[in-house]
DNA sequence: CGTTTACATCGACGTCCGTCGATGTCTGAC
DNA sequence: GTCAGACATCGACGGACGTCGATGTAAACG
């Protein structure tokens, strides 16, 4: 050990995120981190009922619709939105519980160790 | 059209985001929506100085060094971490502003329309 | 000088992910 | 029952991503 005797480190005892923690809020992170995904809660959430349907969503984008659907899945499974099937046509809905536990995540005392 | 005749469609006329601002925000997003850099984010945050050295980081993961290198230049690259190298020994950050900007990103007036 | 240590970069590999066309399922209208 | 529309699912393709071993670079010590 030919460097310094002083330690670089500091001990980094500051209590973190477990690696299960971790995994267990990434899939959200994960689900809103597309460009499509995040208009398509933004768009949702910016209704003035609150919902949308996807025939309206489908016109929003120039993605296939095919496309569309697998992304509303996605946001579904992660837990983003709620879904409600009326009559022919399906009504998605911003879960809030879900937005706001990522801001909740990311605020410096949240991240610093006191648990989301 | 043998549809019902009254709309499916709430016309969604809210201010939601654009793709511009979806594309902008994205690669943050993108970066913190991964186990390993997350954990990174969080040890970084919870060092009582507020910054760690690569070799501390090394050490709490069983990735390579190399991975752990790559996943600290994806997150500098995003503004999420600072980068400071001292002697032989570089040291990460964690930029609060980046983290604030994605809480407030996901406080539900903010993905309404108002602008972040 | 050469050696060692800390960290970054490179190249390659396997896997995941976004997108599409095609097809399936269900619902309501006729 | 038949048909059309709304949405989901399937299978495939191409590109992006996480990981690794090997190598490069730079700083400090002798």
């Amino acid at each position: 050990m030919s460097q310094p005797s002083f330690a670089c480190c500091t001990p980094l005892t500051g209590t973190s995120m477990t690696p299960e923690q971790a995994e267990q809020v990434v899939p959200l992170l994960k689900a809103l981190a597309d460009p499509v995904r995040l208009r398509l809660v933004s768009l949702i959430a910016s209704s003035p009922t609150g919902e949308a349907c996807v025939c309206d969503l489908n016109e929003a984008f120039d993605q296939t619709q095919a496309t569309i659907s697998h992304h509303l899945k996605v946001l579904h499974s992660a837990g983003v939105l709620d879904r409600d099937k009326r009559g022919v046509w399906v009504y998605y809905a911003v879960k809030p519980e879900a937005l706001s536990s990522v801001a909740n995540l990311f605020s410096i005392a949240a991240l610093a160790g006191v648990s989301a």
